[in-house]
DNA sequence: CTAAAGCCTAAACCCACTGCAGGGTCAACA
DNA sequence: TGTTGACCCTGCAGTGGGTTTAGGCTTTAG
């Protein structure tokens, strides 16, 4: 039946692509599977799992390295599972999130000056001071 | 007097690393300066403008290849700088960054619901579902 | 005179992948 | 049975925007 999954397989079922996951895998992130006689990778369903885990850590921004630790303390080995640490990480990036809304916010800002900042229609450049923005 | 800069001494005042001049001048987006007799790069006073130009097109989020576009159409040799261009260009990157937004405040969001979703404060683990909200 | 700071080049490193070259394998269809 | 096309394998190079390091020369202040 469908026990086992190829490496594409799994790629379409957790939504992401093939080389992501051998890329994963030579990073450490995931083990390495079992091969068949042709030496292809065959997965445990239950990788899907694993591997959306994955992507939605990293879709919420985290690093590769964070997403190790994150792996380890919500997938541990036979001890339970430990909020706290995975809480704080997350309260992390949820501050560097904060920060990188409010660097964005002034970029959108200076974005919507400079486009304001220039009336040239049809080209006018002596009444336009976006250089002047630009250069703060 | 001060009519010529050390790399030094233009990084300081145009807000940038050293080594971010070099890079520029490998890029193309600087002409390599004069040298003097020991092969230090000296740079005329008005190279200040120029970087803090590019500086401040990377803090608007161009990529290099736009910033040398910018610059041509921003410096042009002779010829009357182009409003209209550039003003599409900063439309564009106004767009990107709009996209860019929605995009984080996604992130921002989920990253809210799992703090929400963990009331485990000395670690009640069989309460705790951001798990399921990790794997959406 | 000497030490620290600053400059030079070239090359390696960072991140998170993607793409390519040059193969092997597998399923379906004629 | 052949063959076509989709899949899989490895290993390496490339991306962007720089930073870091190694190894060496110059300048400046004390």
């Amino acid at each position: 039946m469908d026990e086992v999954l190829t490496i594409g397989q799994l790629a379409q079922r957790a939504g992401i692509s093939v080389s992501a996951i051998r890329f994963y895998e030579q990073k450490g992130l995931i083990d390495g599977p079992p091969r068949n006689r042709s030496g292809y990778r065959t997965y445990p369903l239950k990788m899907i799992e694993q591997v959306r885990f994955i992507k939605n850590c990293r879709d919420l921004g985290f690093p590769l390295r964070s997403v190790t630790e994150l792996l380890k303390l919500c997938y541990p080995e036979g001890d339970e599972i430990e909020c706290a640490m995975v809480q704080e990480r997350i309260q992390r990036q949820h501050e560097l999130v904060l920060k990188q809304f409010e660097e964005l916010n002034r970029r959108r800002a200076k974005l919507e000056r400079l486009l304001e900042a220039c009336p040239c229609e049809g080209g006018w450049p002596e009444e336009c001071d976006f250089i002047r923005i630009m250069l703060d």
